[in-house]
DNA sequence: ATTACTTAGTGTAAATAATACACGCTATAT
DNA sequence: ATATAGCGTGTATTATTTACACTAAGTAAT
């Protein structure tokens, strides 16, 4: 291999939001930064991209270090490559947003050698960030915003059997605004991409709602038809 | 500046799919390569990423060495960092479609180091191109394709003044499908945010179509409001 | 001047989708 | 038995989308 390429020190990170729904709030994750630069900031998790590795196996990786599992949603949506982004050197980093079901059992939060502690924090009450971090949280919101609009992705954030009631909690949360209840019920039954369980909510102090569950075939077979919310 | 960061050789570059439309047909900028690796394929414009500049300075930067212009709109879409997409290394490339007026005064070519020369290439009738760069293109255009039913992109490849059959057009060839003539100026006016000149076409053989001009004010004023096709 | 040609420009009816809106039902808890 | 909390449902109105075809205006050729 001719060495003629790297012209400068510089290297690529990779951050990842990654949003969880629980108890009606959107949530995300930041871990407590144990190391300089920014030292006892809050932060997005990320890591450096290495050798051998792509970009979205970086961020499956980084992924999984945070919460032990490996099939999480995920979606690159920007690259924040400004200069002086990173204080030790040129870092272009590459952003992922990931979703995550939160439901009952706690995601794991390991402690990773550059990170004190990792939280879930609501995104209307999120801490001062670590570098360019809130700039990179503020796109990725903006994009499950628009994402949200056209794409399968709340099934994403929620436990595979769940409520209407629960899935129009998640699309009120991301888009911020209330939605009405029987038009939000009609138009979500309207795609056909719920399969009706039979099946009731359980251990609930109220009457139980019923449960449904994202058919993939069914939306499969929508192919390139727009779903609008 | 402590040194901790590069951990290998690496490099970003960028790449650029830079539209243009003429003659009824959506084109692209592509280069002939003039230096291994793929000397003599054809290629997207592109470059690596200086040791100063951001990648949108860079990117603008390549548009400039390619058209001379520097107002060229663009807009950053996806970084491909497959581990052996460039053969000399690992390039992590971040791409960018740009759009262009080609009206009239063909844009300048000039022929770069590492190019012997640029054309102008139908979308619907592409060579075989070198590294992912395929892969690239085709991720622009869909990125366009969307992008245009909810955001005036149409009008950056337009000349300031224009007719709405030639607005048309763009809709046509970018979304790869006929509209219907009434609806689209019904639907088009109805935004609000053309001004039409009072004013004719000059110099065509048939009769003159009124021209209208893009409004950016009345579409600041939009802010939200969706537009969609 | 007449004619042929080419594109510009226009309206309506029907179907579909979006919105606004309120109350009885059911399971649980006491 | 009763109170409570969330479940589940329908209709009328309005707005949007779609389908569809002819006349008008200017140019070019004879």
């Amino acid at each position: 291999m001719k060495e003629v390429l790297p012209k400068f020190n510089s290297t690529f990170s990779i951050d990842c939001v990654l949003f969880g729904f629980d108890e009606g709030e959107l949530k995300i994750l930041l871990i407590e930064r144990n190391e300089e630069p920014f030292k006892d900031w809050w932060a997005l998790p990320g890591n450096l991209v290495e050798e051998e590795e792509s970009l979205d196996q970086s961020a499956g990786r980084i992924l999984h270090e945070l919460t032990g599992l490996s099939d999480i949603y995920m979606e690159q949506y920007y690259t924040f490559g400004d200069v002086a982004r990173h204080p030790q050197g040129r870092v272009v980093s590459i952003a992922y947003y990931a979703l995550l079901r939160l439901g009952g059992d706690k995601v794991v939060k390991p402690v990773s050698n550059y990170a004190k502690q990792a939280y879930w924090r609501n995104v209307k009450d999120l801490p001062r960030l670590a570098f360019d971090h809130q700039q990179i949280f503020e796109k990725g919101m903006e994009k499950i915003k628009r994402r949200i609009k056209h794409q399968p992705i709340a099934f994403e954030l929620l436990p595979e059997k769940f409520t209407l009631t629960q899935l129009q909690n998640v699309y009120e949360v991301i888009l911020n605004k209330k939605l009405d209840k029987r038009n939000f019920r009609k138009k979500m039954l309207s795609f056909g991409v719920l399969r009706d369980l039979n099946e009731k909510q359980y251990g609930v102090s109220f009457r139980a709602a019923t449960l449904y569950k994202f058919d993939k075939r069914k939306y499969a077979k929508l192919f390139g038809k727009e779903i609008s919310f």
